[in-house]
DNA sequence: AACCTGTCTATTGTCAACATTTATCGCGTG
DNA sequence: CACGCGATAAATGTTGACAATAGACAGGTT
């Protein structure tokens, strides 16, 4: 199948063969289609290696073999290496000359640099929301607060991380500047690139639900600076317990060995 | 020449014929050589648009046309499509498929956006700065204060501008975080897009100079938090100072149609 | 005159092939 | 046995060609 000529386009993958682009007009209705042709192969790509780097099946260090990645969407090297190229000024992966695409490696330092940075935008969004804070969002956020602590009670820590992920998004999200969104974003998938990925996951459900409860407090108040230092504050706590986490397992490494 | 076979690899530019990657080892020395090496041809590419794009010459909402670039350039239009792909992730350019690369314009309000997210980083960058101050350092930034200052009071805006930039970026690299300093280099080239370039950098040479002496002043001090402060409301005084001529020349423009 | 339609052209999307470099592995030598 | 060395294999860098799409334009229709 030299070309597809029109017909279908598909992303296929190793166990589960998904298709990601449709083109057949016969089995796909029409709004679909026009979405679909919206998508460049290459974005295609892009957000796949993305879903395999986030999701561990990539680890961090591995290299990204450019042949067999391609036969395995099912397309040239040409839109794979736009991806990785793309990938690489996100961030997530560093690429040399010659030698290859590795997934990104985050060293302590700077996944500590990392979340310096994250504490400055996660404090400019509380900043902004202080200023632009209603009832409904008020509610929003105090659902979303009581399902944490829901989850919190149980130690589900499997319901608990996404809804977590999820507040904070919204508070990113509702403060309305949408370059920082991104970026804030960008910061947070830059974590898992970090080799402990369960350290920056981990620290205190019940600990960090009493911070969220404060936050939610400052953003209500209407307070701006009260907003941003407790926002602030939040992630600088979070880097302090994956500090304290990091050094824990270190010590308890050395009395092992 | 379909082959360069290892001699020459050269990026040529329309008037003045630049060569930017030399391979001969007959007129270029082997150190110079080694570098080259390690520089793709993509990297060289992406740096080169970045140029003409922050130069002007390549103006906000143009169409990059790949085949006259390619050309230009000396090159195939694989490499300099990653090139664009990477200049889209960094945010420089929009690629709209079948459609093409175009140069990245800022509306007014992405704009203020970026100032607000600059100013959550510059204000960052005090805060750590604060607390890693020395004595060579205050003198460094005294220097360029005092060289600043000299050419405000002549109003030379061409010797003042560059002294401004470096300034900034010393402050931000002396913080000795290098995530900080890639997204806010990042942030600052991304005002280049903006289409009143010239009210960004406009703006109270005196005045900004004694926001300056500030801020020096709050980062020598040892106190966190005013320097925090200092750092980060400087940012917001250049937001609204653009803001400011905004609305002037909207007025302005209103009174003469 | 406005609008629709089909054709044509310029440009982008994708691919397969070739050139070049790096990594691997067996082999001989000190 | 360790070490260097050369042939081989595998992967990346780059290219030119072909397919498909969007925009321009001319011609006919209402």
């Amino acid at each position: 199948m030299r070309r597809r000529s029109g017909l279908i386009n598909c992303l296929q993958f190793s166990s589960n063969q998904r298709v990601i682009l449709m083109d057949d007009p016969l089995t796909e209705p029409l709004d679909d289609l026009t979405v679909v042709r919206t998508v460049s192969l290459t974005n295609a790509i892009e957000k796949q290696i993305e879903r395999l780097i986030v999701e561990g099946e990539l680890a961090p260090g591995e290299r990204l073999n450019e042949i067999q990645l391609a036969s395995r969407f099912g397309t040239s090297r040409g839109p794979l290496r736009e991806a990785t190229r793309s990938l690489e000024a996100k961030g997530f992966v560093e690429v040399i000359r010659n030698r290859g695409v590795f997934v990104r490696q985050l060293t302590v330092e700077e996944a500590l640099e990392v979340y310096d940075v994250r504490a400055a935008l996660f404090g400019l969004a509380g900043r902004l929301l202080a200023q632009k804070m209603n009832d409904e969002l008020l509610a929003k956020l105090n659902r979303q607060l009581d399902a944490m602590e829901a989850a919190a009670a149980q130690s589900d820590f499997e319901t608990y991380y996404p809804l977590n992920l999820e507040f904070h998004r919204t508070i990113v999200e509702s403060a309305g500047n949408k370059t920082l969104l991104a970026e804030y974003l960008r910061f947070v998938k830059k974590m898992h690139l970090f080799r402990a990925k369960s350290l920056v996951q981990g620290g205190g459900l019940a600990v960090s639900n009493r911070e969220h409860s404060e936050m939610v407090d400052a953003l209500a108040s209407g307070d701006v600076e009260r907003a941003h230092a407790t926002c602030w504050r939040h992630v600088e706590r979070a880097k302090a317990r994956l500090l304290a986490a990091i050094e824990a397992e270190s010590t308890q490494a050395a009395s092992v060995s």
